[in-house]
DNA sequence: GCGCGTGGTACGAAGCTTCGT
DNA sequence: GACGAAGCTTCGTACCACGCG
């Protein structure tokens, strides 16, 4: 066979399975197989121009010793990490989680994959902090599940990899997968009018987060389009907490007969308040969420929500990073266009919704 | 300055920027600071033996350049991949996504970082396939986010990297870290018995999955010890519906009076089967949760449960997985003693229980 | 000649390129 | 077109040696 004995000694098939400690490194699939280093290196990333025979010798000894590149040794060679960055915000948040993991999933199906990185505060400071630990880390590209940014200066980065932000908005100018939420928010209104009430309050999510501000407007538009009178926005964040809060206000007042909530949790606290304000839902109250958590049909009242595809918002993000990434190999600083893919969000009619008391 | 002239002709400081594609390296540094790679080498690892003038140089060089060192160079040369990779099944569960987050959380403490593989289902095969995926992929150790699996035999994986297993169970070898779930159940159970009530139904997690099992058992020997009878148990699948479904039979047993569900979730859908047959919580069946999401506060009625703090076993696993690793360089397979660490979860005392009616 | 601050060189594992058969 | 051999590249680190107090 070959005749490398001169890098290491116990590589030839001689010796005792006893100084096994090391991975086993191309060479040693090369001695076993009887064919250069060249060849393994052919095999291994799948190249054409291989002899169906030896690559199946090639195949088997790599078998027979467990190799596996050295995904070191490779990135050093190519400069390339096949490593993917994700950026997010707190896992406790249903979405967040689910985000990462449709991700996690589409980015499995390729032979990428995926470090996380947490921000634990909307700082600019440390979301600068989370890219710096990316890049210096080794990612060919970042993808960024942001529902709560702060302000948009902290996206502001000096980056030249690739970014994908997860939860649209048109602040930026990186290319960006989310839901369509004006879509979601305009089903979720219409629903309510249609069923004969007046107008519909809102339980918004908090004023500096992008997602909230996106629903509230389209809350407002959609009332406004539709001739209705727009009732006082009421700011809670995101918490069970602050929808029961929230709404034992607004079950004081008389005059609400329907209420959209930001999300499903906001519009959980929200139907307590109103149960134990006395005003039954949906007979008195109708109430509709956003998110489609996996509880929400079995609140009580079981929850009218919208529903986001987070499975394809998953699939979209990673899809239209490796884009990038093919197209751009280190190109410098060339978003190209920055494209924006709009997931479709669905209304989900359950029993917190009725038409008002006659 | 340095004579490396030869290794690439754009590397003087007197190009011009255009050629700025690649990354600076450390040769880059050491010229401009004028010095040897092997100083700058020295304080990007913050070596002592480095003169305080000198340093200072070459970080002002590195910080001129924007230097970062080369993850895969240095991960070649070390045999150390400063990566922890994470095994998790899915993080639609709200647990899962708990654990990962303080995972991540825990290891962004260190200067390590995470790559996160999920499993899609749980047979040994997909299991393997993810461990195969990590094990390609560099990672000086593995923690497997576990909360049900199917069966042990696919733990029991060559591999010869460091491994934690969360969720702690005693049919493998591995060190664990994981609640101290008999503790949580014991809690929970008493509480009801110390109401008043003769007993405790039990709404079980599926039958395959061992946190649920030990739940189970948990539950059976506390009301042993108390010597109470027994009811027979209901096995669901964690869901909501399976627990609104199994709910509809129990609601029709008038001798419960008290139930004990596996997950919170599964109570939820309990408490609505409950509120449907007109048997109200907690007046005539009280019921307890365990895990405690953000959500159960607000259920109606708000869910007694079990908190298990998911931050500790975060902290926990990381710790110890840093433990072994530091512990046995690569020294094979040497599990030393399988430490296992338990978490106290806590029981917290809402609306949902009460004494029997009279 | 001890020890500190340095520099020189080989090395790690794979890839690419150029020949050559 | 299927392969091999040799040599160079990637970048950072380990080890050893050197000069100078």
């Amino acid at each position: 066979m070959a005749q490398d004995g001169k890098r290491r000694a116990g590589a030839t098939p001689g010796a005792s399975a006893a100084a096994r400690a090391r991975p086993p490194s191309m060479a040693d699939v090369a001695a076993l197989a009887g064919v250069s280093g060249q060849t393994v290196s052919r095999v291994a990333n799948n190249r054409s121009n291989v002899d169906e025979a030896t690559r199946e010798r090639v195949l088997s000894a790599m078998k027979m010793l467990g190799y596996r590149p050295n995904t070191a040794a490779r990135a050093l060679a190519t400069g390339r990490f096949r490593m993917i960055g994700v950026v997010t915000f707190d896992l406790r948040a249903h979405g967040n989680a689910r985000v990462l993991e449709s991700v996690v999933s589409a980015v499995q199906d390729t032979d990428y994959s995926v470090s996380v990185v947490a921000v634990r505060s909307h700082s600019e400071q440390a979301v600068r902090e989370a890219f710096d630990r990316l890049s210096t880390q080794a990612v060919d590209g970042i993808i960024v599940n942001e529902p709560q940014m702060l302000d948009t200066a902290a996206l502001r980065l000096r980056s030249d990899l690739p970014i994908v932000v997860v939860d649209r908005d048109d602040r930026h100018r990186y290319p960006a997968v989310g839901s369509d939420d004006a879509e979601g928010v305009r089903a979720a209104v219409t629903h309510l009018l249609d069923l004969g009430h007046h107008t519909v309050a809102h339980l918004a999510g908090p004023q500096d987060s992008y997602p909230a501000r996106r629903r509230a407007e389209a809350w407002h538009r959609t009332l406004k389009d539709a001739g209705r009178l727009t009732p006082p926005v009421d700011y809670g964040d995101w918490s069970a907490e602050s929808g029961y809060l929230i709404g034992r206000q607004i079950a004081e007042r008389p005059d609400v007969t329907a209420v959209f909530a930001a999300n499903d949790q906001m519009a959980l606290g929200l139907l307590r308040a109103l149960h134990e304000a006395g005003r039954p839902v949906p007979d008195d109250v109708s109430v509709v969420g956003f998110d489609n958590l996996a509880e929400s049909a079995y609140f009580l009242p079981p929850l009218t929500t919208v529903n986001q595809d987070f499975e394809e918002i998953g699939r979209q993000s990673v899809a239209l990073l490796l884009d990038q990434m093919e197209s751009a190999p280190a190109e410098g600083t060339a978003p190209r266009g920055a494209a924006a893919v709009s997931v479709a969000p669905r209304l989900v009619v359950r029993g917190s919704t009725a038409p008002p008391r006659a």
